[in-house]
DNA sequence: AGCGAGCCCTGCGCGC
DNA sequence: TGCGCGCAGGGCTCGC
């Protein structure tokens, strides 16, 4: 269940190998994994073949290649959803390269200057991923669209989604009025990705739990002090899974090279219903909660007037 | 504006 | 053994 540290380590294993890079190839296995490529551009893969990769960027939980080489800006916009992967393998068109790799759905043969070819294999168990080339739009703020790109651009698709907590130009000031403003719950408001982005569930569970704030907190009365708090612990989370590489439950989620990102053994709250939390020693709690689970101790986070 | 419901999906683990 | 069901959930649309 990739979240901002598991789709950044992704990122940053891209970067290196694709940037120059150009796309040679490209066979599109399943065509549901292109839900969110709009055709009126154009085929998706007859608007790649032949094209450079300029770079490797993130927003949130959104990723995009931009392409050099064009008269209007435009990017290879990739979205993990639940269960994506991008793998960088061998070049070869032999179909047990491909076989080897589960659930490929999309695979881009590609040549860089120094490294020479190699293809790109997007594998999605669950088919909530997907591909798309999209346009590339100036950012309201000026500052670069996003982690990995200089450039004052995001894909179109991307442009509503918050920046999330890492990047430079996030307003924590704005993070913090909007919290004070809306009329919903805390942890709604963190899995809103236009409020802040690259938040999943996993990591709100834990954020929440290090600040000590229940999920169904009103963002109204959350307080200032308590919000700086929950947006450091945010933060603290967020570096410390991607220090160990991402998070995985059962190898669904693996980084460029095919590895496992692993995490889980350091998560205090979620999935550890029926455990003592570290904190108090008393029963974790998992509850219903926006169509999944919320996962808290009742002892620890209490929701305060 | 906010939110619930539904949809998109597959595979795993469970109970019978 | 094998079937059916619940569950996992990010992002989006629809309707109240």
């Amino acid at each position: 269940m990739p979240e901002l540290p598991e789709v950044e380590v992704v990122r940053a294993g891209l970067e290196p190998a694709v940037s120059g890079a150009t796309i040679n190839s490209v066979e599109v296995f399943d065509t549901r994994s292109l839900r969110r490529h709009d055709s009126s551009r154009g085929d998706f893969a007859r608007l790649l073949i032949g094209r450079r990769i300029a770079a490797a960027a993130r927003r949130g939980k959104f990723l995009w290649l931009p392409l050099a080489d064009a008269a209007a800006a435009s990017a290879l916009v990739i979205h993990l959803g639940m269960s994506g992967q991008v793998l960088l393998r061998e070049a070869g068109a032999s179909p047990d390269a491909v076989a080897r790799d589960r659930h490929v759905r999309i695979r881009l043969g590609l040549d860089h200057p120094d490294h020479g070819e190699f293809a790109l294999h997007f594998a999605d168990q669950r088919i909530f991923g997907s591909m798309a080339l999209d346009a590339l739009v100036p950012t309201p703020d000026g500052a670069p669209g996003g982690h990995g790109f200089d450039a004052p651009l995001v894909p179109g698709q991307v442009a509503h989604i918050a920046r999330d907590p890492l990047d430079p130009a996030f307003s924590d000031a704005a993070f913090f009025d909007a919290l004070a403003h809306k009329k919903t719950e805390i942890k709604r408001a963190l899995l809103d990705q236009t409020l802040i982005s690259g938040v999943g569930n996993i990591y709100a569970d834990e954020a929440l739990w290090a600040a000590r704030v229940h999920y169904a907190q009103p963002t109204a009365t959350l307080g200032a002090g308590r919000a700086r708090t929950l947006l450091a612990e945010i933060r603290l989370v967020l570096a410390k899974a991607l220090a160990e590489g991402g998070t995985s439950f059962d190898a669904q989620y693996v980084n460029v090279n095919g590895t496992s990102g692993y995490f889980s053994h350091s998560l205090n709250v979620y999935g550890q219903s029926g455990k003592p939390c570290p904190r108090c020693g008393r029963t974790l709690t998992r509850v219903a909660f926006m169509n999944r689970s919320s996962h808290f101790c009742t002892h620890c986070q209490k929701i305060r007037g």
